[in-house]
DNA sequence: CTAGGGTTAG
């Protein structure tokens, strides 16, 4: 609660910089002042109705060095006041997500012969940033094939109704959340245009509007021109990285869209850019991830004549290259030279070249980066042990696979979906059907929540098996969730295959 | 702190 707290308060505060600066600077123009007047007003409001119980947290700091052994009274009237706050502030966000809930109950009512928005203001409800985020989030996890556009344009009635009110703006992210709701419905033009509209605002574009936008193009050709839209922005918040290159070259690493970061690249060396440790490592990756490991070899010596010698990264891509190609040897060499370059390798490096080498088949070189990593100091957390575990389950071992399962509790780490999956897939493929089903009810008790996958891989097992009552059974578990009722296709179409 | 590791999928 409390850094939650700090957090609003420095974000109010530099926003508050931004508009003393801003103002200065654009003093020519009335739009731009009637806007920044208005979002100063609101903070002022803000600052005042929440009473600056922000400012208060970080006054207790200094103060409890002051006041040791002074003042005890002092110190009951601040714990009152921070108290209340805690309080004010759990019941704002209650309030809110009632009022977010009512809120949307109207918009499902939205209809001919009924005006939502006057509905809408006679709820005299407070717009917050809050709300627009709880509304649209509300929308957005509710989206289907079916109803998206319906979605949209309540999604969009809300936002356009809410941005009227007095006292209140948008943020980026109630921009980024409509944004993603016209995504769902392949509205581009919407999109765009809300794009331009954040820019002549003077909103930040960062680069989650990037990924919103990249992830909603499936067309090569519509995709360079984001690109090219991106790079060309003078609003982009490419921070923190150097350039916006980079900065879009790793979100297209995060979404694994290799084509086009070997397109990026080029525009960026046509650019007269010069490539960085980070850029290569990107771009070596696609490299490798495109088959052109040629090229990947004349990028990483390229890199060394630049003088940007590997670092972590580039050698834990280095150590996956070596574990697919089952070569442990290698690897052994590599987690020297990174040792004698003043690199330790952690668990990620040795996870990868695990994960990297159970799907060369080399089980027992698995086993022994493994132990090599214990005993290296180097502590398995969940995502080791998973690895392991699915590395055991391809080798057929399912026994051995227990036994991780079990050392990985005796080791104090909580399994998460991931390892409950591939547990249910081992299972499955050992034929120990009752006891996959288990598994699930284990984790739901355990407070792991299953996923769409988790469903789908032990449906499908049934199913192939001629398991249709269980597999029944399983479904009408997880419709009773509530959560993947419009999945179900998706594991019916399996079926049919 | 702030680029990194995982459910084989078409």
């Amino acid at each position: 609660m409390l850094s939650i707290a700090q957090i609003d308060h420095r974000f109010v505060q530099s926003i508050f910089c931004f508009c003393g600066i801003s103002r200065s600077i654009c003093s020519t123009s009335n739009g731009f002042i009637d806007g920044f007047q208005r979002i100063e007003k609101y903070l002022i409001d803000y600052r005042k109705s929440s009473n600056c119980d922000t400012v208060s947290d970080e006054n207790q700091e200094e103060e409890s060095v002051d006041s040791v052994g002074t003042s005890g009274r002092y110190e009951e009237e601040e714990e009152e006041h921070h108290q209340q706050n805690v309080f004010n502030r759990s019941s704002f966000l209650r309030n809110t997500k009632n009022a977010a809930a009512m809120a949307l109950k109207v918009l499902q009512q939205d209809g001919p012969g009924f005006d939502a928005r006057s509905a809408l203001d006679n709820l005299e409800i407070q717009v917050s940033g809050l709300l627009v985020r709880e509304v649209l989030i509300g929308i957005l996890k509710n989206i289907n094939q079916a109803n998206r556009e319906r979605c949209v344009k309540l999604g969009y009635k809300f936002f356009i109704w809410s941005g009227q009110k007095q006292d209140y703006n948008h943020t980026v992210n109630t921009y980024h959340l409509i944004m993603q709701i016209f995504a769902e419905s392949q509205e581009y033009k919407a999109m765009w245009r809300l794009l331009d509209e954040m820019t002549e605002k003077g909103y930040p574009v960062t680069s989650r509007t990037f990924n919103i936008f990249i992830c909603s193009c499936g067309e090569a050709g519509i995709a360079k021109k984001v690109v090219e839209r991106f790079i060309k922005s003078n609003s982009f918040n490419f921070r923190p990285f150097k350039h916006s290159f980079n900065a879009i070259l790793h979100s297209l690493h995060a979404i694994k869209h290799y084509n086009l970061i070997e397109w990026v690249y080029q525009q960026m060396l046509a650019d007269g850019r010069q490539p960085d440790t980070l850029t290569y490592n990107i771009i070596m990756y696609a490299k490798y991830r495109l088959g052109r490991l040629d090229q990947f070899h004349s990028l990483f010596d390229e890199m060394g004549r630049n003088g940007f010698p590997p670092d972590l990264h580039t050698f834990n891509i280095l150590l996956h290259i070596y574990g697919r190609a089952n070569k442990p040897a290698e690897a052994v060499v590599h987690l020297s030279m990174m040792k004698e370059a003043g690199i330790e390798p952690n668990v990620l490096h040795f996870t990868n070249l695990i994960d990297a080498l159970s799907r060369a088949g080399n089980m027992d070189a698995c086993k022994y980066f493994f132990d090599l990593m214990v005993e290296q100091g180097c502590e398995p957390d969940v995502v080791a042990y998973t690895v392991m575990i699915n590395a055991h389950i391809a080798g057929g071992q399912f026994e051995k696979a227990e036994e991780m399962f079990s050392d990985m509790f005796d080791n104090g780490k909580i399994p998460n979906v991931y390892t409950y999956n591939t547990m249910i897939r081992g299972l499955c493929m050992a034929g120990k059907f009752e006891y996959a089903c288990l598994m699930l009810k284990e984790m739901e008790s355990r407070g792991c929540n299953p996923n769409f996958l988790v469903y789908k891989t032990l449906v499908s097992f049934l199913k192939n098996a001629g398991k249709v009552f269980e597999a029944n059974e399983v479904i009408k578990g997880m419709v009773e969730k509530g959560q993947y009722g419009h999945l179900l296709k998706r594991i019916k179409k399996y079926k049919r295959c």
